[in-house]
DNA sequence: GAAAATAATTTTGTATGCAATTTATCTGAG
DNA sequence: CTCAGATAAATTGCATACAAAATTATTTTC
């Protein structure tokens, strides 16, 4: 086997869908904070940093914006998605109306297995918040949420959902939590717990809805 | 002047971007249906009619499907989005929730002005109830949620409506009304009206999203 | 020395060519 | 006649080349 094959295999992307492999490198890029927002995307450097030729790379572009991941301005290339203090704390307003629905929806839906995960996936956020592991805690929180939105059995609100929490991801899984608010949260996350087991939609979303706007205010008030 | 800038100029696009209005051109087109739902888009035969090359075209196909307008499949290029059924009704359930918070909000911050003009698309609504203008009807409800996404002051939910709505454009628009489902639609846009006048978000966001549910009920019974 | 004008460089945008994959057509065995 | 396999055509995907715009560097002028 010659060595380039084991070096493209490493630096991997599979060579026949270059424009998503690339728009996925990017996404991972521009989540994980290595393109921070505002950044400019240099097409020549990134060209020699994925080892892909432009054609490819702009298509990648392209995609990312349409998800509104970046920003494109008139032959002046392309930036991270620049989020102001306002769009972020519209964002967590839009994203609390839809995990609200998301949670109504579910308790129309789940069946005794999923609840059965989200069960299990609570303790873990016990645990992890027993653990002070904030990592953990915001880790079993988006896989309750993914059962959630399983449970909902609406793609279309999964898709809508997953496209806003993508843009303020860094902003959410990497906020500080004071104590207090660290309990609340837990406590509130019990209460939802018992709607979806006694099936109270219209409770569940009315809860789901606070619990995302009391997060909102935490936020704002971090980054303010 | 010689022949062909002429005619550039009456099939237009600005040539300095050329991506984008490629984009536009075929939203346009899918929205009127001139590219149905399903419809395989062959680079060649688009290039020729748009009279562009395949890079701003396949640019464009990533626009597209970033929003969500048409699917790419490797290496068998790219279709208009096809909805199944189960897709258009989950869309209009988001669609509802959305409406309802963007009612909710608009009672927080609509000012007498936009009231007013608001007021002033009910009576055209109501013309168009009157001579059975269907066309003109959906026109004035377009114009009164415009206004309404407008006044709830949030730009992130104004967007995901929009890209949702769009998809759904066609059979949203393009759907007949029995005659007791219009007047009941007409009533229930009354209610609304009266809502935002006494500021009731909670009522608003209540009856915006019963009216909702019941246009999915109306056209998902007319596409079974 | 600072501001304006100009030139050089860089960067973006589009067109085209080639390779790879898919699709359509043809051929022959059963 | 049908269908599997082979071959040809068409289509897609990527790389490169050229053109236009923007940015930076340099020179000129006051």
């Amino acid at each position: 086997m010659p060595p380039e094959i084991i070096a493209d295999t490493v630096t991997s992307i599979d060579r026949s869908a270059l424009h998503a492999a690339v728009a996925a490198s990017l996404k991972a890029m521009i989540i994980e904070g290595a393109l921070p927002p505002g950044a400019r995307l240099n097409e020549r450097v990134l060209c020699e940093q994925l080892d892909v030729s432009r054609t490819p790379l702009r298509e990648a572009f392209k995609l990312l914006a349409g998800a509104g991941l970046i920003e494109l301005q008139q032959n002046r290339g392309a930036v991270v998605a620049r989020l102001a203090l306002d769009d972020i704390e519209a964002t967590f307003t839009v994203i609390a109306s839809l995990e609200g629905l998301t949670g109504e929806l579910a308790t129309q839906h789940i069946t005794e297995a999923e609840l059965s995960e989200i069960r299990a996936l609570q303790f873990e956020m016990l645990a992890s918040h027993a653990r002070r592991d904030l990592p953990g805690y915001f880790s079993a929180n988006m896989r309750i949420h993914a059962c959630l939105s399983t449970a909902a059995r609406n793609p279309v609100l999964s898709e809508t959902f997953e496209r806003l929490n993508t843009r303020i991801f860094a902003t959410r899984y990497r906020s500080n939590l004071t104590p207090e608010r660290w309990d609340q949260a837990v406590a509130e996350h019990a209460d939802m717990l018992k709607c979806l087991e006694v099936r109270d939609g219209k409770k569940l979303r009315l809860l789901l809805e606070t619990h995302l706007h009391n997060k909102r205010a935490t936020i704002m008030a971090e980054l303010r």
